[in-house]
DNA sequence: ATTCTGACA
DNA sequence: TGTCAGCA
């Protein structure tokens, strides 16, 4: 099928799934004339995709991730279990994010109270 | 009519 | 990501 015919069943622009592939994530097959071609299995992989993608992961990670996704990423393909690994530095990242929010959004509190009393006079 | 690549008031 | 250009 033609990159209409997939943005349609996948719900995904078409502007999107080029761009998928430009990171390599998705890569179709091409036709004689230069069209992309793809497959029902590029449907099941563009819904991994958006899965990873909402999860906050970026694209290099999801290309790595993408062949170790089983079941829609609820089990590990094997040879992939390295990848337990990159996920708990992953959360690690997340933790000191948070933290790092925790401290901007005390910084807001200050400048809003601060605010106020200005207000006040 | 549709897709492709490249680019961005 | 959208969108427009200039092709095929």
């Amino acid at each position: 099928m033609r990159i209409s015919a997939l943005a349609r069943r996948t719900g995904v622009s078409p502007r999107a799934l080029r761009y998928y592939e430009e990171k390599g994530l998705l890569v179709p097959g091409r036709t004689a004339g230069g069209y992309r071609d793809y497959t029902d299995e590029h449907v099941e992989t563009v819904r991994r995709i958006r899965i990873l993608l909402a999860a906050g992961l970026n694209s290099d990670m999801v290309r790595e991730i993408l062949p170790c996704m089983v079941d829609d990423g609820q089990f590990l393909a094997p040879g992939c279990e390295d990848l337990i690994a990159t996920f708990e530095r992953e959360q690690r990242r997340i933790d000191t994010q948070i933290a790092e929010l925790h401290d901007v959004r005390s910084a807001l509190t200050g400048i809003i109270s601060a605010g106020k009393a200005f207000a006040g006079r």
